[in-house]
DNA sequence: GCTATTGTTCGAAATATATCGAACTATAGA
DNA sequence: TCTATAGTTCGATATATTTCGAACAATAGC
């Protein structure tokens, strides 16, 4: 597989990354690597099919959360913590010290 | 009217608020409401037909982010900021801060 | 009571989103 | 080259959401 395209930090619009955290399942994502670093997407399926969870790392990638990269036949995904912080300052902090 | 039933502060969830948020709509309420404190649904219609800013605004109430109070005829609509300020520290401030 | 004003509710149509199986792609390792 | 593994893409279905007109409800003022 190729490498993924991942959207400029700039061109993230908020209400795009806003509609990427509203759901359960992307949001549990997010915490994960939040607090886990990296993880492949397999690592965090939840039991859900590949096919399931593939659409939700794309929404998160392409909203801005989430960096993917290739090793071997494994995606490693993580946060774009740094960037999002400088981007939407507070903003990832705030989200993921809710509860 | 009677007056509207608001969510208790402690019920709103983080998901629903980031939806009600996602919407470029209904976030231009939210950021007009915080610029201007206090204003009727008609004075933030922006030319949209009535019942299309209802569904927003009970949107908007049904995720805790504004209360609405009768006034005569009239819907007048604020942030619930201190009480969002509690319930999701720095949140309000992070989204309205972004551009 | 009558009328104008503000919004809500209902219903329908269009659009978007989530879910998941099946087929496919790419890589590692024997 | 063959096989196993990790994910993607496609296509279909189900569900949500947005939008808006039309009918309705509540209040103010005459």
């Amino acid at each position: 597989m190729r490498p993924f395209k991942h959207p400029e930090i700039d061109a993230v619009s908020l209400e795009h990354l806003l509609h990427a955290l509203s759901d359960p399942v992307r949001m549990d994502i997010v915490r994960r690597l939040a607090d886990e670093g990296e993880a492949s997407c397999n690592a965090l399926d939840g039991g859900r099919p590949k096919s399931s969870m593939s659409h939700h790392f794309r929404v998160l990638r392409e909203a801005g959360l989430v960096w993917t990269r290739n090793d071997g036949t494994v995606h490693m995904n993580s946060l774009r913590r740094k960037e999002l912080d400088k981007r939407f300052p507070g903003l990832m902090k705030a989200v993921l010290t809710a509860k």
